[in-house]
DNA sequence: GTCTATACGCTGATAGAC
DNA sequence: GTCTATCAGCGTATAGAC
C-alpha cells in the first residue's frame, strides 16, 4: 500500500513527533497509524525505538550539512541559512533536535546519548569554523571568540524554538533578529 | 511512614523528574517507589498527573519569587542572582521548567499548558521590569530594549542548561559569563 | 491518609504466516 | 516487506477497606 519507501516515510514521521513531543512523547501507534501500517512493519526496519531515534538524528545531520554547505555561498550567507533554517522549523511548529532531546537527555538510550551528543559537538564546530573563516575574511566582527559565538549562536535559536512555542512568535522574531544584527556588524 | 508532609515531598521529586525527563518521561511509579508510598497515595493528593504538572509549576514559581525578590538587592544584584538559580540548576543536572516542558508542549493538557505560558509570561516581565529599572538607575547598560535583553538572558541560560547536558558544563559556563560579562557595561 | 485490589488501554517487542 | 496474533509489563486512574 504505501510502496517502498516505507522506511523514509517513518524516519519522516518520527522526526516530527521527536520534535513536536519529545522522545518519550511518541510512540510506534503515532507512526503506524498516519502510515496505514502495523507497528510489526517499524519494527522491520528499526529493531528498537533507540535505532530509529539514531536513524532520525543522522537524517536530520544529513540534511542540515547539505543544506548549508554550498561552496559558493559566503560564510555569512551560510550562517545566515543556518538561521533560516530554524525558522523554516518554528513555521512548522518544531523544535530543533537538540531541544527535543536535551529535557530528557540522562534517560536516553546510552547510544541515542552518544548520537545526540556527536551531532551537537559536529554542529557546533561546523558553526565555528564558518564564523572563524567569516571573520578572518572580515564580512563581520565578533567580540568574542568563535567557539562561545558559535554557542551563542546555537543557544539563541534553540531557546526561540522553545519560548516561542510557549510565548509566541513575536519571541522567536526577537531572538532571530538579535542573532542576525550581530552578523551586521 | 512518610509524615503529613507527603504531598510536598511528591511535588519535590515531580519537579526534579519534570526536570531530568520532561513531563512525559516520568511516571507515578517513579514517585511511588523511592518515597515508598503507593501510586494510589498520589492520586489522593493530585487527582490527575495533570494536576501534579500544575503544582509544580506553581510551587517553583513561588520559590523563584523569593528568592529574587529582597528589595535591599539592587537590580543588577537581583539579575545576578537569577543568573545564579541556573548555576545552581546545572550543579543539580537539571533544566529549567520551560525547558523541560518547552519541547512537547503542544501535546501536554490544556491547563499545564496556560499553566506553563503564565510562568513563562510572569518571569519575563519580572525580567523586563529589573532591567528597566536597572538601566535607569545606570546599573548597567542594554544595546537593546528591556523586553528583548530579557529574552535573550532566559533564551540564553535555558539553552545553557540543555547544552550542558549534551556537551558538558563548559558550554553552560561560556553562555553565562557572556551574560554577567553583559551585566557589567 | 494510606493501603489493596483491580481495571484496562497502551507500550515496545517477538514469532511465524503469507 | 507486511501482516496477524500475541506477549508481559507499564501507564493512569478508580473503588472501597482500614
Amino acid at each position: 500500500m504505501s510502496g517502498p519507501n516505507t522506511r523514509e516515510k517513518i524516519v519522516a514521521l518520527a522526526e516530527q513527533l521527536i520534535r513536536t513531543r519529545g522522545y518519550s512523547g511518541f510512540s510506534f501507534k503515532d507512526i503506524a497509524v498516519p502510515l496505514n501500517i502495523k507497528n510489526a512493519a517499524i519494527h522491520y526496519y528499526f529493531p528498537t525505538k533507540k535505532d530509529l531515534g539514531i536513524a532520525v538524528l543522522e537524517d536530520i545531520f544529513d540534511r542540515s550539512l547539505l543544506a548549508v554547505s554550498d561552496s559558493s555561498l559566503t560564510n555569512r550567507e551560510k550562517l545566515l541559512r543556518f538561521v533560516a533554517s530554524f525558522e523554516r522549523s518554528r513555521e512548522k511548529g518544531l523544535v530543533c533536535i537538540m531541544g527535543a532531546l536535551g529535557p530528557g537527555y540522562g534517560s536516553l538510550p546510552d547510544e541515542l546519548q552518544e548520537a545526540a551528543k556527536a551531532f551537537a559537538g559536529k554542529s557546533l564546530d561546523w558553526l565555528k569554523e564558518t564564523i572563524e573563516r567569516g571573520v578572518t575574511a572580515g564580512e563581520f566582527s565578533i567580540a568574542t571568540t568563535p567557539e562561545v559565538k558559535a554557542q551563542v549562536m546555537v543557544a539563541t535559536m534553540m531557546s526561540g524554538l522553545l519560548l516561542g512555542r510557549i510565548l509566541g512568535d513575536d519571541v522567536f522574531e526577537n531572538l532571530k533578529n538579535e542573532i542576525i544584527n550581530e552578523l551586521n556588524s
